[in-house]
DNA sequence: TATTGATGTGTTATACTATACGGTATATCG
DNA sequence: CGATATACCGTATAGTATAACACATCAATA
């Protein structure tokens, strides 16, 4: 279960790191990491924060790269199928994948003040979830798992 | 965790059952268990599926109970606040609570074939998102924690 | 080479979800 | 009663997401 946490980091090497990652996955997939596609993973890592879809459409109206809706969804339909971004429900807002490695449960903690997002993994499966499910039969595909609350800085601040 | 499960039970008196225990705990909590605000969680009460502000709407609407949005959403917000039903970020839907009783903390099932979801619960500050939670100082307000899958119906006819 | 199919892009239009705001009515309580 | 809070309604608008169609590219294949 590692995490960012909500230190702050050497931030520098997080686009890049994060690009050169998700290009070796797509590579080694047979997956066309376009230049949009690209682009909107670049803009997710930018910040750690999650981002609205329009909010990235922004971006990429500035710089021409698109104007419409679907330009920035499809983007993230690849990036978040693919596991190099996932959507946050409760936000309805979407960021970066912090754990770019093996196929991984995501769970979110969500800070209420300052807006910003940690993304911890553990299997779905196990805990109180899955014990949900398995009492009833039930065969999971995909779980939700978000908390919302205070991240430890603000917090103290509080 | 108790719960319905999946299975067929005697509904005629679910919605019955709600609203009394509804309008016993508004009454003890000096709450209005308006007209509107009733026939909201009849609604939601008399299936056992998840359901849109906007579906709940237009029953409100044939019924000349209101007919614009905020009437729906209004509603909704008292259910919800008060923890007479729950919200499916999932699904952005509604359903009514099946444990009225204590706070609580729901862990809802969504089978993707049928739509019916099922409402279990446990403790949110234990298992994995507690976990996650305590090792980098998050303070968790609210959890959602939903799974998406098959129910043991959908999934033996599979 | 010509054809076909799969994938990506661009655009228009529309559907779905949710809230801000202004004004009125009704409950509650000193 | 008057004061305050709560609930109500409707209009308008904001925010989120997808359907559908046209065009381009590229690879496989006939
Ligand atoms: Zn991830
Ligand atoms: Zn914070
Ligand atoms: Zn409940
Ligand atoms: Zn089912």
């Amino acid at each position: 279960m590692t995490q960012q946490a909500f230190q702050a980091h050497d931030h520098k090497s997080c686009i890049a790191d994060g690009v050169a990652a998700a290009a070796q996955s797509c590579a080694a997939r047979k997956l066309q990491l376009t230049k949009v596609r690209q682009r909107v993973l670049e803009i997710l890592l930018s910040d750690h924060k999650a981002m609205g879809a329009y909010e990235i459409l922004d971006v990429l109206r500035a710089e021409g790269l698109g104007s419409q809706p679907p330009v920035a969804y499809r983007a993230l339909e690849f990036l978040t199928k693919h596991g190099f971004a996932h959507r946050i429900e409760r936000l309805n807002a979407f960021i970066a994948c912090s754990h770019l490695n093996d196929p991984h449960a995501p769970i979110f903690l969500i800070c209420r003040s300052c807006n910003r997002v940690v993304e911890a993994e553990s299997d779905p499966t196990k805990g109180e979830i899955g014990r949900a499910a398995q009492q009833s039969g039930f065969v999971i595909e995909r779980a939700v798992r978000e908390a919302e609350g205070l991240c430890p800085e603000c917090a103290d601040a509080a």
